[in-house]
DNA sequence: TATACGGCAGAA
DNA sequence: TTCTGCCGTATA
């Protein structure tokens, strides 16, 4: 299996082999070798959550092709970190009390407490100074205040020289983020904070190699965000841009982002030199003293209010008044992040619950779980972690899920499926299911014992099946113990005509007969099954394909009957005869056709095959190659990837697609989609598949991550389930899942039928099992 | 819920 | 090299 990991300053994303069991630190350092980035100064996200060391991908739902987001993050040496427990998150990255960091370390005494106060120690800071202050885990600076001065009872070795040319002078600082004064100090050693930066420096006298204060997004480039020192290497002047390139310091352990594009120039601030106590003038001493009349600009931490304190906002403040006062009475919800007055719930709260987690009415399912997991895991009542197994699974094909679904016909359809070409091979049985001609992930049969089979296996799984190409025998399914979880095993009692045996008997054009079978009056009449054939068959059969598994066209069953087969128990026969117009592909016209239609085995996405997975992890000297960072696909960009094989439709020649006129009508009555179809439309030069797949991108629930089902338009402009928007209308959340609009309890949910029904035209089978 | 012709690692 | 047993997944 593999996952995608994407850098979220540079968007660059990567490939990495992994399993399911892969324990999230075994996968840092796999990103430490793709992204030189030591395991410590990643911060791994998917799905809205942080990523912990000890859990691994299974217990996050990590799937293969999922993409896990990585940012940078800095951490002290050990010599430096103080104590953990007492290091704040600064007020711009967190500004309201969260239930687990609510928990106060103020009444812990610690030995630091039992020691006076020896503040005319210190050469360089007084009681009371501003200074710039460096976040531990991040490597901003931000302001803060000096209320106390210890010694460093941690250190009782001899102070340590850091790579500055500033000693440490063996003193503990306790600051005040000056935002919010009234949060518990933090405690800082001397190089960790310096005299307040107020000083603008002229872009015009800006020098390479200079060493500044800038203000940068690590996230979003584009946007204000902190205040990090650089290292300029660059100024770009021309008509269009001005723009600094320089290395960002991000941690106390000097962590550097190199090559940042840095967009604020008007705000470039020298950084002030510490100076002496006894050498302040009465005025420096005035300016240390005082608190800046003007706080620098960071990051806007809401983009609909603009951080106005005095506008009501329920996206940054109290998701139901949308007040901001009274910080003190807001909890956040541990899954969303959501803000809410204590007073606002319903029902109220008096104070805040002494609860680990706290879920806010949308997350919050029902009473006794909480199903949404929060920043960490919770109990997962996933077998594995019961499961005392220590075998390393999941690194294959075989326990991945699908990550498409075939909605161009319902999953009971009989006959062909529309854009797959007979020829068509796949490598892996989960890639035939996406596919839509055989759904099941294991399976030989699949069909309803009331409707009949829509498609076979042929994978030799069966000694006695016979194989001859255009007509072959089959064997039923079951009459196996497969207790234990098997999945094969040899026969052990005797196959009835009932499930998958009695659906496929259904396709033969007579009358059911469980006793003795039945053989088809006009057998060309019967229902068509499709017949996928694996690699596997090759030890019975000439017409398997080499590798993967190739879907060979429609099969009728011209009789079936029981029979005692090779292990002594009752196994049922049928006999299939092709009947498609199209040549089978064992057949010379079939070849041909293959290759004019340029078919290829077709690869899972990012597919890495498991020889270069060896060359990967080893990385010997003369094995084939190595793969370096340079060589992994940049997913963003849509290189193409020598290692991996080339798709079909690279070499397939791409067709414009004319649409119907009843799709055209379809689509030019849902005027209220026109934008989205109008961009669907663009696709329709790259052929049929492009522009389906577009529409099914584009008209994609937020919620279920399924095709719109009883689509209702928005005034947003979004599409959303009924069923999902009135999911949503019950947790009391009364706004559009996509963009937030505020829609209103008493909002009528209308179903755009039109939308409705274009959808189904493109893909008549997508509401089936909804 | 029971059932299934997968694909893998580790044992034989 | 072949055999055994294990896991999640999709479906009825």
């Amino acid at each position: 299996m593999h996952v995608l990991v994407r850098m979220m300053s540079s968007g660059k994303a990567t490939v990495i082999p992994t399993s399911r069991t892969t324990k999230i630190s075994d996968l840092k350092t796999l990103v430490e070798k793709k992204f030189d980035i030591k395991p410590e100064n990643q911060r791994l996200f998917f799905a809205g959550k942080q990523l912990e060391n000890q859990y691994s991908l299974f217990d996050y739902s990590i799937n293969i092709n999922d993409c896990i987001q990585l940012t940078i993050m800095s951490v002290t040496e050990e010599t430096n970190i103080i104590n953990n427990s007492t290091l704040k998150v600064p007020k711009y990255l967190k500004n309201k009390t969260s239930i687990p960091s609510c928990v106060s370390d103020t009444n812990q005494k610690t030995e630091e407490d039992d020691i006076d106060d020896i503040s005319e120690e210190s050469k360089y800071f007084k009681l009371g100074d501003y200074v710039d202050i460096r976040d531990y885990e991040y490597g901003v600076w931000y302001m803060g205040k000096i209320v106390k001065i210890k010694k460093d009872v941690s250190l009782e070795i001899e102070p340590t020289s850091f790579s500055d040319d500033l000693e440490d002078d063996g003193l503990i600082y306790f600051v005040v983020d000056a935002g919010s004064p009234t949060n518990p100090p933090i405690k800082a050693k001397l190089k960790e904070i310096r005299p307040y930066s107020t000083d603008i420096l002229p872009f015009d006298q800006l020098k390479i190699n200079d060493k500044v204060l800038m203000n940068y997004n690590q996230e979003l480039p584009k946007e204000r965000g902190f205040w990090y020192d650089v290292l300029v290497k660059q100024i770009i002047v021309n008509r269009r841009i001005r723009e600094v390139v320089g290395d960002l310091t991000i941690g106390s352990n000097k962590a550097v982002l190199n090559d940042c594009r840095l967009k604020f120039v008007d705000d470039i601030l020298k950084i002030k030199p510490y100076k002496l106590v006894v050498e302040r003038s009465e005025e420096e001493d005035t300016i240390m003293q005082t608190k800046p009349s003007m706080e620098r600009a960071t990051a806007i931490s809401c983009t609909r209010c603009r951080d106005n304190k005095n506008k009501l906002c329920v996206y940054c403040a109290c998701s139901v008044c949308g007040g901001k006062e009274d910080e003190n009475h807001q909890i956040l919800c541990d899954e969303c992040d959501d803000s809410y007055h204590i007073g606002c719930l319903t029902p109220p709260l008096t104070e805040i619950p002494d609860v680990d987690y706290w879920y806010c009415p949308t997350c919050k399912v029902d009473d006794d779980e909480i199903v949404k997991a929060g920043g960490k895991l919770k109990a997962s009542k996933k077998k594995t972690l019961a499961s005392t197994s220590k075998r390393d699974w999941g690194k294959g094909m075989a326990c991945v899920g699908r990550t498409k679904k075939c909605n161009i016909v319902p999953p009971n359809h009989f006959g062909p499926i529309p854009g797959v070409e007979v020829g068509t091979t796949w490598l892996f049985r989960v890639q035939v299911s996406e596919s839509g001609i055989h759904r099941p992930p294991v399976g030989g049969i699949h069909g309803r014992d009331n409707q009949g089979a829509f498609s076979i296996v042929l994978s030799g799984g069966y000694e006695d099946d016979i194989d001859n190409g255009e007509e072959f025998m089959y064997t039923g399914s079951g009459g196996r113990d497969l207790s234990g979880n098997k999945r094969t095993a040899l026969q052990s009692c005797d196959q009835e005509l009932t499930r998958y045996n009695r659906a496929l008997a259904l396709n033969c054009n007579a009358d059911i007969n469980n006793k003795e079978g039945a053989t088809a009056v006009d057998w060309k009449k019967g229902k068509p099954v499709r017949v996928v054939r694996n690699y596997k068959l090759r030890k019975h059969s000439q017409y398997a394909p080499e590798v993967g598994n190739r879907y060979d066209g429609l099969y009728k069953v011209t009789k079936y009957y029981p029979e005692t087969g090779i292990s002594g128990f009752v196994v049922w026969r049928f006999v299939l005869k092709r009947d498609d117009p199209t040549p089978a592909p064992w057949t010379a016209k079939g070849k041909k056709r293959i290759v004019q239609l340029g078919l290829e085995i077709i690869y899972p996405e990012n597919y890495i095959p498991p020889t270069e997975l060896d060359n990967a992890k080893s990385d010997v000297p003369g094995s084939k190659r190595k793969r370096t960072l340079q060589d992994d696909t940049d997913i963003e960009n849509n290189k193409s990837n020598e290692n991996l094989p080339k798709k079909k439709d690279e070499k397939k020649a791409k067709m414009h697609y004319k649409l119907e006129n009843e799709a055209e009508a379809l689509i030019a009555a849902d005027s209220a989609n026109k934008k989205y179809w109008d961009d669907c439309k663009e696709l329709l030069k790259d052929g049929k598949k492009a522009f389906l797949d577009r529409i099914e991108e584009t008209f994609m629930c937020i919620c279920c991550q399924d095709i719109v089902f009883e689509p209702i338009t928005l005034e947003c402009a979004h599409n959303i389930c009924k069923g999902c928007l009135k999911r949503s209308f019950r947790s009391e959340v009364y706004q559009c899942p996509t963009c937030r609009a505020e829609l209103g309890k008493t909002y009528s949910m209308n179903i755009n039928i039109t939308l409705a029904n274009t959808l189904l035209y493109f893909f008549p089978g997508y509401i089936a099992g909804r």
